[in-house]
DNA sequence: ATGAAAGCGCTAACAG
DNA sequence: CTGTTAGCGCTTTCAT
């Protein structure tokens, strides 16, 4: 029983370089696959490596690139589908790539953001990939200062190290507009996102340019606030259903919201598709499971995933370079929350 | 436009040092709160610090200490909404005691959970909670090697630095089954997890007691493996109703597995609670939520994720303690799957 | 193809 | 209360 049973737990180069009867340099270039190493002493060495189970320290290499090969990954709410469905197809591409993530939840509170990226910069993440939107400049400042690359959800500012991810909204929501106009709806209401986001708003936007590209009146009142949630989608569409001339379909910011509004709806003996329509956003994996599956806009979420790395990876690449605008196209998918408007309506 | 222009990416605590007129080891105690530090100075230092918006590099910390502030999570599946809520508690007490969060998913993989681990080793991660089942010895044994804090979920297994939470199935499964028998009925049901891993053995385990506690048959025919997904639910539950003589109520493994036995009842025309009783298990936020809704045994995330915390936070003050075996209790959430059984019956 | 040595940025003795 | 210094483990010139 040697000495080293002791001390096992620190086992470090220079023992796997004396162990092996080489230098730490040969190691070193061993175990990143140099090819300028006799490949009979890449062999000895690696042998070493496994009996001793030697693992390399990641800080030492860190410290010394000033690199950690890790993404940040920040979202506001994981408790939307949407964001798990992101972040396993993220996750996924960082790890084929050797990369690691820092995940962290901002829950809609902008002050955690601050610190959230502060943490991340002590971190030296080579990254940073930022899906929640209520977002101050401040932190962002202090990100471009520190030069880290930066990619934002549907913000649509660049800056250097600055990129964002746009979603395209308009594609989807024309779509949607013309699939309920078709179906012979013209009274058409909107149940938003949470307001001041750009998300939100930018998704309202292309409602209302959607339904002018259809020749359909918009009525400020059918147009209501959310919150991403299902109680959200609840409160808004129980107002709805409170008016004397109601819409005969409404279109939802995401689908949380709309399978909130059907909550409502069924309380209220209102059924979906007959008495009224519902389209939501998103298309997360429960829109196909409730009842009625819900008609709804796609966001693919592993298309999603790899803009952001892409994105990422190209400002890590050209440290000067200046951000660039990338675009998320999305598209309807009909299912069975949408039918023909009642008659009369 | 000094030269400082072309490298403000790179202050370090010496650039501070210099400009506050001190040493760097006194700019390291103002940065760690220490009290031997005149006020003075410490201001005055904490005035260059937020004027050159220096940034402590991390690494260099970790490479001292040995240890990283972070820790591992591993799940398996993020796209079951158990692990999301679970994911939000835990970081945030991680957040609250300073320490990041390394996250990774196995896909129920079990050749990607080596890696995984491997690669949280190589960032000094100050231990790994590990909420998958699949899991082989071996990278348990690298662990344990290496001296790191693991804490398993319903794995029962200890060892120097390898602690457990356990599930008290019992618990919620006794509540579950007397639930039933009051209600009226007999043969019951189970539709389990995935095949071969422990927390599925351990989760029927509790079913076939309690149901024997209740003095009530087991029929061996009544009970199906499902997968912990939707699809899974779906087709066991499509199994029971395919029978000629079925179970009155059915308990299942989690709520997905649940949901899917819904559907399948909805879409066969049986309906809940009138003609079939169904009880979950997790008590996710959707089982509130989906109609009707679900009564479930509750295995409330928070507690859950504060004993993974407090065990993995034992062991990494304790380094040579060996194990400690927690248990998470569960309890039963009546809510509107269940009802009394059918007369005849 | 391999080795020697400097240095990444921080912290904790130790010395004052 | 503050400064000096060594060293954490790895990579990478520069020699050989």
């Amino acid at each position: 029983m040697s000495s080293h049973h002791w001390r096992n737990q620190n086992v470090d180069m220079r023992d796997i370089a004396k162990a092996a009867g080489v230098s730490s340099a040969t190691v070193s270039r061993v175990i990143n696959g140099s090819n300028l190493v006799h490949p009979d002493t890449a062999e000895r060495v690696h042998k070493v490596i496994k009996k001793l189970k030697f693992i390399p320290n990641g800080s030492a290499t860190t410290l010394k690139y000033g690199r950690s090969s890790t993404y940040g990954l920040i979202i506001p709410d994981i408790t939307n589908p949407f964001f798990p469905e992101f972040i396993r197809s993220f996750e996924s591409i960082l790890v084929e790539n050797g990369q690691d993530m820092l995940m962290a939840t901002t829950d809609l509170h902008p002050s955690k953001m601050q610190r959230t990226i502060h943490r991340m910069l002590v971190r030296k993440v080579d990254g940073i990939a930022l899906l929640a939107s209520e977002i101050e400049t401040e932190p962002i400042e202090a990100l471009i200062h520190h030069r880290v690359p930066l990619v934002t959800m549907d913000r649509r500012q660049l800056a250097p190290s600055l990129s964002d991810v746009a979603i395209d909204n308009a594609g989807g929501m024309n779509d949607a507009i013309r699939h309920l106009k078709e179906l012979g709806h013209k009274r058409i209401g909107y149940i938003g996102g949470s307001k001041g986001l750009t998300i939100s708003d930018h998704r309202l936007h292309a409602f209302i340019l959607a339904m002018r590209a259809a020749k359909l009146p918009v009525n400020p009142n059918f147009i209501k606030a959310g919150n991403y949630r299902i109680a959200g989608g609840e409160t808004a569409m129980a107002a709805i259903l409170g008016m004397k001339r109601r819409p005969t379909a409404v279109v939802t910011a995401n689908d949380l919201t709309a399978i909130g509004a059907l909550r409502v709806m069924h309380k209220a003996g209102v059924s979906a598709p007959e008495d009224f329509s519902i389209i939501g956003f998103d298309n997360i994996e429960l829109s196909d499971v409730i009842f009625p599956p819900l008609t709804t806009i796609t966001l693919p979420r592993p298309n999603l995933a790899e803009m952001f790395f892409h994105a990422l990876d190209l400002l890590r690449k050209e440290p000067n370079g200046i951000g660039k605008q990338f675009w998320a196209k999305t598209g309807l998918i009909i299912r069975s929350s949408t039918g023909p408007a009642r008659r009369g309506s």
